[in-house]
DNA sequence: TCATTTAGTGTACGCGCGTTCACTAGTTAT
DNA sequence: ATAACTAGTGAACGCGCGTACACTAAATGA
């Protein structure tokens, strides 16, 4: 748990280095400089990270909070970004990620039909457990006052919802829906699960993987998701598409 | 748009009075004590709700912005209200009234099953250009970092789902249901109107109803909505309950 | 070896914030 | 008429913020 700035060994022995000091990158002993570089911008981005799934807000987390909790003085911040605002966007990037992850292993994980469903759910909950940190600043990015910030991340979110409906495509079922009622349907599961991630994101959080309580309220969350899309799915046979919705 | 306050007549000419300064109640000329305290008060709230709907969340939103839009020196606030957290609690009532009076529109306008979802659309989307200012406040409080706001304010939509809830038990096809699977519908319809909502108020506002090209985007977010909440509606009938979700 | 580059330091600045306090002028009550 | 009350004022405070700048010491490269 010591700084991510060593100092020689330990000179001048004051502001952030020791004793229960900010979490950071290892303490490594003798490392070139690009090394050294890299560690503190990925301590900032923790840092950053950390906090956001500690249920601050992206709008509350300073620049002066997220170099503090990275064991670095705040003009040492500018060495790896121009602002907040770039750093932010380099986290939709990372949290992107994780979210195509997410889509790709739904994909792969070729089950048919009415299981489609379940497994995606417990792929969902799974994820939102490994990953929690980057779904936290994903769900905190959509509603924050950065106007940038905030497009990206919806912008992100409808390609996402794209996708999926590009996927859903190849469902037999689905296959003479127009384009606009998949787009519908794409984008009222994917609506359906981010309203999942916000209730599963509610939880004060655990570090760990634990089976207890938090854990029991994360499995009612999951079964009533499954219930929702499972309800959703059972419309689509009956699904005519016309101006006119009744025949 | 003189200010709240006039000092006699125009006594010492100088801060926030005249000239466009900031919108506020009335400028009436000869009032009594309480009016004139009553009428300061509602120029606060007013200055809060006008700021949020223009797009300043919560969070962002100060006590010395509030005064200032309001044509009060900030230390005027604390006759007023102890805190912005009081302020956001009054703000919580109003809005809350307006949701419910909502509910109780689309109750009243008794039409049956399958034209009862264009009609609720109907009311949900004139609801929300009417009364902007309180679906914007709802919308951002939900997500708020401040606690106490956010889960009064999670806890009010959750009983508003209840209230759907028990509405829903109502209707014949759902008179077998169980209250669990009511909360789930009702849950699904309320989110989807949230989602609805959310969107709605990302064009950024329009003072008046007009009928141009905002317009038009709220049309096709109703439309969009109506498709969903239709689909759900078309998997109501062959909803089976059991924990076994496959017959 | 020695000059250059560079990641991080420490100090300082101006700003908007919440909060406090003594005050004033217009009601209200006696 | 006068005393008590009260809504609003204006100045002051300490704080955390983003940003600027001169600096240092270690790594790099000639």
């Amino acid at each position: 748990m010591t700084s991510v700035n060593r100092r020689t060994q330990n000179s001048r022995s004051h502001t952030p280095s020791r004793s229960g000091g900010p979490r950071s990158a290892a303490t490594s002993e003798r490392r070139s400089q690009s090394e050294r570089r890299q560690q503190t911008r990925q301590a900032l981005l923790d840092a950053a990270l950390d906090q956001l799934s500690d249920g601050i807000s992206f709008d509350q987390l300073s620049l002066r909070r997220v170099a503090r909790a990275a064991g670095v003085v705040p003009a040492a911040f500018y060495r790896h970004f121009d602002s907040m605002d770039e750093l932010a966007l380099v986290l939709v990037e990372e949290s992107v990620r994780t979210l195509r992850a997410m889509l790709r292993e739904a994909r792969e994980s070729g089950v048919s039909a009415d299981r489609m469903i379940s497994s995606s759910v417990e792929i969902l909950v799974s994820h939102v457990r490994a990953h929690r940190r980057h779904f936290a600043f994903i769900a905190d990015a959509r509603s924050s006052s950065n106007v940038v910030l905030r497009h990206t991340i919806r912008n992100e979110i409808r390609l996402f919802a794209s996708e999926l409906a590009t996927d859903l495509a190849r469902f037999p079922v689905l296959r003479e829906w127009t384009t606009a009622d998949l787009q519908m349907l794409a984008g009222l599961f994917v609506d359906t699960m981010i309203a999942a991630i916000d209730a599963m994101l509610e939880s004060p959080a655990s570090a760990l993987p634990v089976e207890g309580a938090e854990g029991a309220a994360q499995n009612e969350i999951a079964a009533q998701t499954e219930k929702r899309l499972r309800l959703i799915a059972l419309g689509v046979p009956h699904w005519r598409s016309g101006t006119q919705p009744r025949a």
